[in-house]
DNA sequence: TAATGTGAAAACCTTCACAGCT
DNA sequence: AGCTGTGAAGGTTTTCACATTA
């Protein structure tokens, strides 16, 4: 056995606090305890402490965590302190919206080819990339060295787009399609399905608890 | 003390049942196994029995479960047997987007109200619905009895909106924007964030883990 | 026979509480 | 004095395994 298996539930909190160390950052804090960035997050500072003693000791006793050390030290785990590459699948309506969101690129995604089945869209240019046809998929993936694929293509087309991305090469995807595609050990899938987070806020709102209600947002 | 409270976790899972169960009874099937619907969904049979025992007894015993039956009394306990009134607070980019996304009408949530504190805005179309100022947010989610807000407005004002939603009497929101907000007990919170999505997958693509690699489609 | 429903066991995750460092 | 880092405790979720029943 090597290191120890990092819990996937604290993988998905590490970009939370990068997110809260960034506002900290630009808040001109210099330091920031547990205490504060669980105030900041709503969670305890012992999970906190705790998720972070995963990868490393990054504060110093008596007096916190220096916000900009601790944000480049998470950045470097997370493997954010460089850029990559991502493919979009599908250009319809909602593959034109996430190409145009302006969200990605800042963060260091950068969407540097896309693709459709549909002999229509190819050749036409969507928010200034190239549609290309998916026989090019392979090829380009290798050549551009792209790592994610960004899937935005109709339920029933999904499965195949999984079948062909993991075979390109692609290591990593994000689909919006909603379906729960089948996709081999080692490739790292994110669904962002909309559709579904709402179906299960429903049920809290038929019979308000007692608790708080919240969720993961991931 | 009432009935015995119901895991979060499982209330995540019940839409992905749903869903499968669509898909077999649009295929035709009249019964499916734990088993079967496991393989479906890659998930174990155990866990699919355990969270439906929460609710009640939908099997029979060396039979399986009726699809029709099952995605019913499903349906039911989240909810979705009705429409769903939503808001759309914010009518950019990503607004706009997600006013045409065709997936949520099929479903049962409506979106019959958008508003924007850009005053240049207000006064449109968008898809068919007018755009309507902040202030006019309490009265419309009254009249029309608005139960879920859609916020997607930029960070810096999402926080502001998410009081306003709360205090206009919204129960339900599905957050865009890339803010982890603070929401009063009671109000049912779901967080859309792609951006957060890329950034966890980002430590796999690093160190390529044996296990397998997949988060809760949420 | 075949598959459910479920207590009990195991695995996993969060919180506690305090030793130890600055 | 104050806050981290962390074993141990506590709580929650998943898996097991089998009695039960159609």
């Amino acid at each position: 056995m090597e290191s120890d298996q990092i819990p996937d539930v604290v993988v998905l909190r590490l970009p939370l606090y990068v997110r809260a160390l960034t506002q900290l950052l630009e808040a001109g804090a210099a330091v920031v305890s547990s205490q504060e960035l669980g105030s900041l997050l709503q969670m305890t500072p012992a999970q906190i402490r705790k998720d972070l003693s995963y990868f490393g000791r990054f504060g110093k006793q008596g007096r916190g965590y220096s916000v900009e050390f601790l944000r480049e030290e998470l950045r470097r785990i997370l493997g954010l302190d460089r850029r990559w590459l991502a493919c979009l699948i599908g250009v319809g309506r909602l593959g034109q919206a996430i190409i145009n969101y302006p969200g990605f690129a800042p963060e260091g995604f950068n969407i540097v080819a896309a693709f459709d089945s549909d002999l229509d869209q190819v050749g036409k240019s969507v928010g200034g990339i190239d549609v290309l046809p998916m026989s090019e998929l392979q090829r380009v993936v290798e050549s551009e060295g792209i790592d994610i694929a960004i899937v935005a293509v109709p339920a029933h087309k999904a499965q195949k787009v999984m079948d062909q991305l993991v075979s390109s090469g692609v290591r990593g995807i994000l689909n919006y399609a909603p379906v729960a595609p089948q996709i081999p050990m080692g490739i790292a899938l994110r669904n962002i399905d909309p559709v579904l987070s709402l179906q299960s806020m429903t049920f809290y709102l038929l019979s308000p608890p007692d608790g708080p209600v919240a969720s993961m947002p991931a």
